[in-house]
DNA sequence: CATAGTTCCGTAAACGTTTACGGACGCCAA
DNA sequence: TTGGCGTCCGTAAACGTTTACGGAACTATG
């Protein structure tokens, strides 16, 4: 061992306990923090059996390198944050499809070593206010934003800050921004395909109040494709309602007070279908029997009776999508994914059920 | 104004766009960077005239501190961290459970400045190396953990590390961390009791199929309870399962297929009682007409037909008592929580519905 | 005018890392 | 012996803040 150390600069030195961090470990083993630096990361130019002593004395001494210096260093945070906000009236998402898209997400992040969080932004506050104040600080190195609304000033904030990130949902304000969405004009063609096939000529739709939800183009669609089979979409037959059981409950309600009822009924959000069934139920009208019903999937869903028909999707691959898509945008990251399908539609497929068995006969 | 800054320091005056950060800030104003730093904090020893100047040009030139440096600097990061796994396989929580607990979590931080990050553990990493890998950097001044475990090694990690957290769910390795739970015990009480007083003698009870959940202790309960009114809990009415909507569909399907089936069951899930329902139906029998059924409040069981009488609980206000306690458990925020409530059950509300209108009448 | 007190601000040292740079040392060939 | 090269490691300067300290300018008081 050399002498002449910094450990042993100024003749006294400290007790070991007394120093913290990295300078600890370094201590310890009585080497320089540099080399303890390199050591721990990888670097080439250090001599393996040092390595080994610092990385052994590292976990002995449960040492972790501290997260703010490290980032301070290098400008980087190894975080990637997905916003999302806190009261979910908003946007009728559940846990459960979050978890889902998360998981496939971190599938991906996890071979670079990079770790996600839930930005979690109140209801009470505005979204660019929270944006500004814990993502523009450099807290993470990169977002994914959800459930995205027609104009977004998220997105404007983020692009202007160089922050590299990715929406689920498309805005109308694009500043160039790479994006992923779901196809729901596929399942409106294919809602309206299926149910005028089979003999339905009065079919309602649903939308969300507001444009805060992803599926802004889903009732156009369903438009044009009434059209193209020579019908007309009714506008008493387009139902708003607030994306959660209750407002199910509310368009069942509604619906089943018209004079002249539809025979079908395509609903958008996933969590409607529970508060639709029980308005139909209470009214002794029964799904597939007196009225076909095509939905999204949900784990519930699935367990509704009569069986609901309805277009699911892999939330995984979705979130996997969704993390290559940002990748991409990353200089850091981006040569592991040169062709990342960016600004693309993502397919639902059609899981057959009873909820739209109901066949309309011509007179 | 005074000469000699330093912002004249060397006589060379680098351009504002090469500075970055407070300096740039301070070079513009020509003001040191000592004071822009006090005059942002807030400090009392700093001009208001110059407060002024400083709060103009920074929203003017969009600065925000660097979160890293701060951090490093002050030792803390102003963000506590709420820590939920990925694949709710596991938790079994209903689709909004966490938003709501947020909500509350939420409104008690803004008052202190704090922001909430869902910590978001894959399924494919131990808890352990996780908390190690991010929490133990000093990502988080404080921890909330959920769906703790009976013998969770996070316990006792962040214990050892004298990181502040409060966990949702009791443990047994207790190692004299804040908790608070949902009053299963009085939940199993109360559902015994009332299904007892409306005639039932057979009745079956629900509990996790391992020890992951916050209900471990019911099961225990119920037994107790019906001892009281003389009655033995059959270990063959004792339902094992996931805490999902299949699990509950499995436990209809093997209540069905039982030679003496119960009259009554309770069901500690909020979602198990969906894919219950399901199977009911599918065999034609209905809750509150053929079995009395008690469940748990969760938005969907609110809508589901017959209406499900279940025990409910305001999440925000659970929120809200979580942040309260693990507040008061921080040295910086103590003296603003005296007497939090910790160690504490948390009570739930019977809402009555149609599905254990079931009486069963002695012969 | 001298002194004390107040108000405001600049200076510089931290906080815990990473990393460019250079130096010490050993080895080998000329 | 000399020089060159490779290997390993120590040194010190960043990164962007906050804050203890001291000092300058000004006001009040005697």
């Amino acid at each position: 061992m050399s002498i002449g150390n910094q450990s042993r600069r100024g003749g006294q030195r400290r007790k070991h306990s007394e120093m913290k961090g990295i300078r600890r470990l370094a201590q310890h083993l009585d080497i320089s923090i540099g080399t303890v630096s390199r050591a721990l990361n990888g670097r080439p130019d250090v001599n393996e059996e040092t390595r080994r002593r610092v990385l052994a004395a590292a976990k002995e001494l449960g040492y972790v390198p501290n997260q703010s210096g490290r980032s301070l260093r290098q400008g980087t945070t190894n975080i990637i944050g997905f916003m999302m906000q806190t009261g979910t009236e908003i946007t009728g998402q559940g846990d459960t499809f979050f978890m889902s898209v998360f998981d496939g997400v971190q599938a991906v992040f996890a071979r670079h070593k990079l770790d996600l969080v839930a930005l979690l932004c109140s209801s009470q506050e505005d979204p660019g206010d929270y944006l500004r104040r814990v993502v523009a600080r450099g807290f993470a190195d990169g977002v994914i934003l959800s459930a995205t609304q027609r104009h977004d000033p998220r997105v404007e904030l983020l692009s202007e800050r160089n922050i590299p990130f990715v929406t689920l949902g498309r805005t109308l304000t694009d500043a160039g921004q790479p994006w992923l969405d779901l196809d729901f004009e596929g399942m409106a063609q294919a809602s309206i395909d299926r149910l005028v096939a089979h003999g339905h000529r009065r079919i309602a739709v649903t939308r969300p109040h507001d444009d805060v939800n992803l599926g802004y183009v889903f009732v156009e669609r369903c438009r044009e494709a009434l059209a193209a089979h020579g019908l007309a979409l009714d506008e008493d037959l387009v139902f708003r309602s607030t994306p959660n059981e209750a407002g199910g409950y509310q368009i069942g309600r509604d619906l089943l007070a018209l004079d002249d009822r539809p025979t079908a009924i395509v609903l958008i959000n996933e969590t409607i279908a529970i508060g639709f069934y029980r308005a139909l139920s209470e009214a002794g009208v029964k799904p597939g029997r007196d009225i076909a019903v095509i939905g999204r999937y949900s784990p519930h869903a699935q367990f509704l009776s009569p069986s609901l028909t309805c277009f699911r999707l892999s939330l995984r691959d979705l979130g996997v999508a969704l993390a290559e898509t940002l990748l991409a945008t990353m200089p850091a990251f981006k040569h592991h994914y040169p062709h990342a399908t960016a600004n693309t539609l993502w397919p639902m497929e059609l899981v057959e059920g009873a909820s739209d068995a109901l066949h309309i006969h011509q007179s």
